[in-house]
DNA sequence: TTTATGGCTGTCA
DNA sequence: ATGACAGCCATAA
């Protein structure tokens, strides 16, 4: 696995729980500024059966974004609302209300 | 190596 | 508010 792969999970895993970060602000946070694609599809990458909380990472519009793959979209949807993230009628998050804003109480990087 | 594609984002109409 | 476009750059072919 790549450095910016592992970075990128250990971003993931920061997020707490009821919270939800955009692809870009976990590419800036891992390091990695301008590569919110790329956070993607670490994510798409990522194997089966990890602790990764991948379902709290949408895009920048605050929903959450189809996969070419298959129907993961559902999953990440009915995860979030389980851990109390709301959906709106349009089918988004009001990121005003669930955006994750890091701060020395969740380290990104702890060493 | 080059080309095409994509779980994105910011800007502009 | 939504939709079209252009950057962005790691992966896959």
């Amino acid at each position: 696995m790549s450095p910016d792969y592992a970075s990128i999970y250990e971003v993931v895993e920061n997020i707490p729980r009821g919270r939800v970060a955009t692809y870009g602000q976990v590419a800036a946070l891992a390091g990695l500024p301008r590569r919110a694609r790329q956070v993607g599809y670490a994510l798409h990458a990522l194997p089966p059966g990890n602790t990764i909380p991948w379902h709290r990472v949408v895009n920048a519009k605050g929903e959450v974004s189809a996969r070419s793959d298959g129907d993961g979209d559902l999953e990440q949807r009915a995860r979030l609302e389980s851990e109390g993230v709301q959906f709106n009628a349009r089918g988004r998050i009001d990121l005003r209300q669930f955006r994750w804003l890091i701060s020395a109480q969740d380290p990104v990087d702890p060493l």
